[in-house]
DNA sequence: TGCTCATATGCTAATATAGTCATAATAGAA
DNA sequence: TTCTATTATGACTATATTAGCATATGAGCA
């Protein structure tokens, strides 16, 4: 499905995935966001567009805040098992260096 | 992790995303891929090899083919769970849709 | 109303990505 | 060696993505 590829597309840049680590306490403002991911308002606000649109996140106006939060907990799982598997693999490619510098020394 | 949104970027493909899932069964030859998937035979070397680079993949040639699998199990895992976030939030959107009706109607 | 805070959107330039076609590389067979 | 089959790579074009800046939108307060 098209879809779920798109879902990991927008999970899979680096600023997106820092907000959504910072949502899985729970619910968030911009304004706490923005500071905490470092990186331009105006950026962020974009992000976020992109993470609604793909219905990674919801939000809600409070006054003249927002409130984003991740919808379906799974997006946090995917996370978690994508850095599963980096460092399983940087794991194996620290194992296999070390085999090399055995032989070698 | 940069590393973690590299791989769901990789994953984010709609023709990647296909390739993992043909390779769930088991390791296929280039020359089953290329046909599965229904692209041309360049294009798919291509996403091979990101597939490759990121880890998602590994190879071994076997005389003149090139044999293909997944490295880690959990590379379907995400999969599954992005198609379970997206058809939630399908479900989700076809209940507002009976919702609307219903108060149209 | 006018002002300020908070957030979103338009526009632009830089960069990245994807597909197409041609060709290189490699292995095995004749 | 020459031919063929299989896979990978390079050049090019088209399109998409991203960040930065400016500005619009909208809510609440003076």
């Amino acid at each position: 499905m098209d879809l779920a590829a798109d879902l990991l597309r927008v999970l899979g840049h680096p600023l997106r995935l820092k907000i959504v680590e910072f949502l899985r306490p729970g619910e968030r403002c911009v304004c706490e966001i923005v500071p905490a991911v470092g990186a331009e308002q105006s950026v962020v606000s974009k992000h976020l567009a992109l993470l609604r649109h793909v219905g990674v996140v919801a939000c809600r106006k409070e006054g003249p805040r927002v409130i984003y939060w991740v919808r379906d907990p799974a997006a946090f799982t995917i996370c978690d098992l994508a850095r599963e598997v980096v460092s399983r693999r940087l794991a194996e490619l620290a194992e296999l260096a070390a085999k090399v510098r055995a032989v070698k020394g």
